[in-house]
DNA sequence: TTGTAAGCGTTATCAT
DNA sequence: ATGATAACGCTTACAA
């Protein structure tokens, strides 16, 4: 079934080609009369404008490559659903391209450059070395969610992850703990390693609990979190404070407590989380949390893809931070 | 900046330009000898395919729509991560489309077909007349899930909601539950009706439950599970089995009887949902729910896609049920 | 096996 | 305001 083109409706309507493409785009110089004709037959035979060939023409092709992984994280399904929303009113398609590993990523790098998008944005927590070069080669502007990415077409809309290190750390602090505990996200993610640092900056600088700050592992996962606090407590540890790298191991963490019975959240011990997802607000969890402000991050990004689509031929690379909203909620509030 | 083109890179191999079409198609009779220099040029140029032409000349662009809402239900987040997986697994391109409702709905749809999607994949629970006669119009088979639409274009999966609704009745009735509550989902989706069908019908066969049942309306959102079952708590209802059209609702209920603590789920009250959602599993929930088996459903979508796509032309139309598997938790097992 | 040339469905340019 | 014509970058007969 040949599809309905623009010369059959031109026939009908008794107008020429041009016209047609004149009577379907908003800024052509065409009578009413015409476009009514055009339209009347457009609509007779079910023309659809193919937007193909104008991608050949013009080069561009309006199209944004997605790149995401890891949507098991609410947080990382509401900001694609965010994304997803802002570029569709900035009249941009999504390509969508799942990853899971940095070999899927190559490919489907191959993929998104053949179909010849304007740009991609990704929120990839990865960031290799090889990643970014493979990047840089596209030559098409990059832009990055939370990654340490750099190179000349990449630019990167970041979390002031230190900074929400400190006020972690501030309430800490605040709230007299004594015995810090930090459970990091995978060693690859850059964001959970500057949230990190600026925790124990903050508390090294304090006072004596440089020694005393027991540092865990998990992989961002509920699970994770769930076990590595479970692990800490049959050893007996009794911790007063645990600052997790992500809400959904801090989830983790609050059921491995209350599951145990020995130590109460927030009474014994408080917790804080980051990402602010739905569940930190669910009366179960009732979790404290940084809050990335999804809201302002896809703004700026779509802020600075516009730029770079207007800067086209040119490598743009920007970096721009965005404060975390501390959320406080019961898991810090001792005493209620 | 002009990006490369096959002439470039058959001016400097010293081929022709169909040379370099064939160098990079794998069914094509080239010799070593030339595919080498080929490439080598390639190489050199940073050339890489453009496959916009090739759309234009087959009618096929080998991407996909794939129109999706409610990403911060995780159901749907894991279920969009499958299917991805798997369009990519095909070679096919996920083109995305964010959708709130009918009316954007209706502009996306039109973006899609100037694309010349190949074919569209859907999750919407929406189910009106109008949508299904927009999509069918498109004339570009239409893969549902959990649908009820129904067109000459339109195929769905779905999941045996009426069958699940029967079995999470024989666990009520089992368990000897004599103030069943029945918490629905919107009235426009579907699938929670052939739930609650499914459901009421057993009940109502197999003793004077039939007056008993309660039914509440929420909106699949944890918020709604929490308010319905606080409110009927605070009216003195006693309910001792509450089954729940997803998990995100029952989330919400087994959070409401924790707080208000009249009532612990299992010993006074059995719970059950549907989706399995990863929360469902956690500690904290401990949820007994049903599996849609997405892997299956995609699988079954991508079959559907494929004979779709042969069949070109001609309306392709057809459902497909897929058995809900029952994951028995601690929500419905009192005296552990 | 290889090269030549036509064509895919638009939009932009240039006359009229 | 309108129509003719030339692109866009590739694939595919067809000819050699």
């Amino acid at each position: 079934m040949r599809s309905v083109t623009s010369i059959d409706v031109a026939k009908l309507a008794g107008v020429s080609q041009s016209a047609v493409s004149r009577a379907f785009s908003s800024s052509a110089s065409i009578s009413d009369r015409t476009r009514q004709k055009v339209l009347a037959a457009a609509a007779a035979l079910g023309y659809r404008p193919n937007r193909i060939p104008s991608i050949m023409l013009s080069g561009r092709s309006c199209m944004v490559g997605v790149v995401i992984g890891g949507l098991d994280n609410p947080f990382y399904a509401s900001a694609l659903e965010r994304l997803a929303i802002a570029l569709r009113q900035a009249e941009l398609q999504v390509l969508l391209v799942q990853v899971d590993d940095a070999l899927t990523l190559d490919t489907a790098l191959d993929q998104l450059a053949s179909y010849r998008i304007d740009a991609i944005v990704t929120s990839l927590a990865v960031g290799s070395k090889s990643v970014a070069d493979a990047l840089s080669e596209l030559q098409t502007p990059v832009i990055c969610f939370n990654s340490s990415l750099v190179g000349p077409w990449i630019s990167t809309v970041v979390s002031n992850n230190y900074g929400a290190g400190q006020t972690a750390a501030g309430i800490f602090l605040k709230q007299g703990v004594t015995n810090p505990v930090w459970l990091a996200g995978p060693a690859k993610n850059a964001a959970s390693r500057a949230r990190a640092e600026g925790f124990c900056d903050t508390l090294k600088r304090a006072s004596g609990h440089s020694g005393a700050l027991i540092k865990l592992r998990g992989d961002d996962t509920y699970q994770s979190g769930y076990n590595a606090v479970r692990r800490l407590l049959q050893r007996g540890v009794r911790p007063d404070g645990i600052f997790s790298s992500n809400d959904m191991m801090a989830c983790g963490v609050l059921d491995a407590l209350r599951e145990r019975g020995e130590l109460h959240c927030p009474d014994d011990v408080i917790v804080v989380g980051y990402d602010n997802i739905p569940q930190a607000a669910w009366h179960g969890y009732d979790l404290t949390s940084f809050d990335q402000r999804t809201d302002q991050m896809v703004a700026v990004a779509m802020d600075m893809l516009d730029t770079a689509l207007q800067t086209v031929d040119h490598p743009y690379s920007e970096t721009r931070l965005i404060n975390a909203q501390l959320i406080e909620r019961g898991s810090t509030r001792p005493g209620n």
